[in-house]
DNA sequence: GATTTTTCCCAAAGCGCTTTGAATAAATTA
DNA sequence: TAATTTATTCAAAGCGCTTTGGGAAAAATC
């Protein structure tokens, strides 16, 4: 049933019931409950098509995952989809997803933004001075990024965590425990979201007057065995580190491995703590020791970039929002106090 | 630019312009030529709202994820898409994703269906006797299983991999080496692919003369901890399995993590096989010992689904596929004889 | 009581595409 | 040469919705 049978069953004109389902305050109190009445009864449902085409709103918003990118935030991803799936079907918008294909990734943002297909775009896993930035702006497409492209975080919105604060936060924990050496398994530091990591590392090792040693740091993707082959190639160095900080949970599977098999005991001989974007296969929490963790949780995120990005689209005047979120320091058994040696 | 501006632009009427962008035959091959040339040159592209609405396709597939199924298809969700992704956008399809909230996941179909928003979806964790199957059949929307759900295989297009022949190879492997109580680390049952995987492990079994024990068989979802905790608790039962099977590598990282701590050698004290995805964050062959597996790629699992519902919604004559995939058994390290005892 | 405002509803014009039904010109056929 | 096909093109009618610009009746104002 379309509008048009909807309205001779009612004896109305197309334009009223529209109105009515639509909220217009130019229609009868008695009007606008018949036809709600009578719509609900039938069962009626906009044609979502003729929608769009005669609004030019989209009611979607695009989500486009390069496939060389994949492997970074594959696992992430649907954590942090399943957070914004939940406000985008509460506000009626539906998530359009784009991965990979033949098609380059500019021009599915350029078919996107001249279509009309989508009212708004999520960039996630930004890189150091993103393209994509100055690709949406000059196509005045609304976007928000889900992390920072670098330093200068004006021009555009985004909600970041703070990862300069928790990798401080978390250096500073392990040197406060009389650790000196520590080394840093992080993930590829073409995305801000490591480098800002790295100098949050760096910035607590310079506060205690220690240097950072490149030979006691990695970025690499995250990856369990990555984890493993990198934490074990930085505890069979000479003067090996007597903590490690982690990017990522996926590397830390692959850290316990290399302790366990190197007869260290985690807590004691060598100090772990890990970034958990809180992930629900892997829990920081259940392991022998429990990790200390720095927490924030992606879906979480998700959920609040998908609320900003709505906002921005429904308000086009609104003021851009960058949110920097804390990250939780969760002090639990897999740090302890540096042995002398 | 659209259509009509497009058209007027080359002195020829809508029609003829669409037509000739359309591939239609009734234009002819110069002015077909010169349509191409100047839509290319003006980098015209159709509204895909305008489109669909006066086709009637939606040229996108549907995905719905309810968040109570999060949990068990979460990561392997995103490889998933991932393969799916590459043909769908090689055949101009969009995918539509829904994910939780609060509009219950039977609405969704119905709203789907109804107003055709998508022209196809996907049905992914299948459970026994699984609603979704009905309820789709009956709305006329294509879709096709990734999976199947349960052993009456006909009246829906399904592609799944042969779970039961996995599991038991697998389990043959094992009792061929000599392992006479072989343990059993699955994902939950309620998805048929894990009942699969179970039966497939108690006919290995029962044509070895031998009885499954429930004592040992385990059913929960796939994360790490639950790998670490039914290992153990299955290695510290009286009368331990001197050989484990499990459902996914996601259990398999507690699973060594369990054994190193209970000091058994991987390989020689305990067997260990898992079935892989082909998550490309967790790599079974970068264990240590390298993890015998049951592998079947999840991605090109994806690909090969998003052939097949294409082709559904483009001949809705043909037969509804079915396909069973092989698993390919590779023995790898973790897996050796048993000892006597 | 006459005028203005407000309330409620409608007809019709798009939105940008596809597709039907004709029309014209060119090519065949008789 | 006249009649019939075939090859191209076009005008116009949808697809199902929103929105503009009125208009008639009811209410408010003077």
């Amino acid at each position: 049933m379309n509008l048009k049978q909807l309205a001779k069953h009612l004896n109305l004109s197309q334009t009223t019931v529209s109105r009515a389902l639509n909220g217009y305050p130019e229609v009868g109190a008695e009007t606008r409950r018949r036809v709600d009445e009578a719509a609900r009864k039938v069962g009626y449902r906009p044609n979502p098509h003729a929608m769009r085409l005669a609004t030019g709103r989209a009611h979607a918003i695009g989500h486009v995952l390069p496939s060389d990118r994949m492997l970074q935030i594959d696992p992430h991803f649907s954590d942090f989809i399943a957070g914004a799936g939940d406000i985008y079907s509460a506000n009626g918008f539906d998530v359009m997803l784009h991965v990979g294909g033949s098609e380059d990734e500019q021009t599915v943002y350029r078919r996107y933004a001249q279509s009309g297909a989508v009212d708004g775009v999520v960039v996630m896993g930004p890189r150091l001075n993103d393209w994509r930035i100055e690709l949406l702006t000059e196509l005045e497409l609304p976007f928000i990024v889900h992390g920072r492209v670098g330093d200068t975080d004006d021009g555009y919105a985004w909600l970041d965590i703070d990862n300069r604060g928790a990798f401080r936060q978390a250096t500073k924990l392990l040197t406060d425990l009389g650790h000196r050496r520590i080394g840093l398994v992080n993930g590829n530091e073409a995305f801000t979201f490591a480098t800002h990591r790295r100098q949050g590392y760096e910035e607590a090792l310079t506060a205690m007057g220690l240097q950072a040693d490149p030979a006691i740091m990695t970025s690499d993707a995250m990856t369990e065995e990555l984890g493993y082959r990198n934490t074990k190639r930085l505890l069979m160095s000479d003067n090996r580190p007597t903590a490690l900080l982690y990017s990522s949970m996926l590397f830390v599977s692959g850290a316990i491995r290399a302790a366990h098999e190197m007869n260290l005991q985690i807590g004691s001989d060598v100090s772990l703590i890990a970034h958990d974007d809180g992930l629900p296969f892997l829990n920081a929490e259940g392991l022998v020791p429990a990790l200390t963790t720095v927490r924030s949780s992606i879906r979480a995120a998700g959920s609040r970039v998908a609320e900003l990005l709505i906002g921005m689209i429904n308000d086009a005047e609104s003021p851009e929002p960058h949110e920097l979120w804390n990250v939780d320091l969760i002090v639990r058994g897999s740090t302890g106090p540096a042995k002398r040696r």
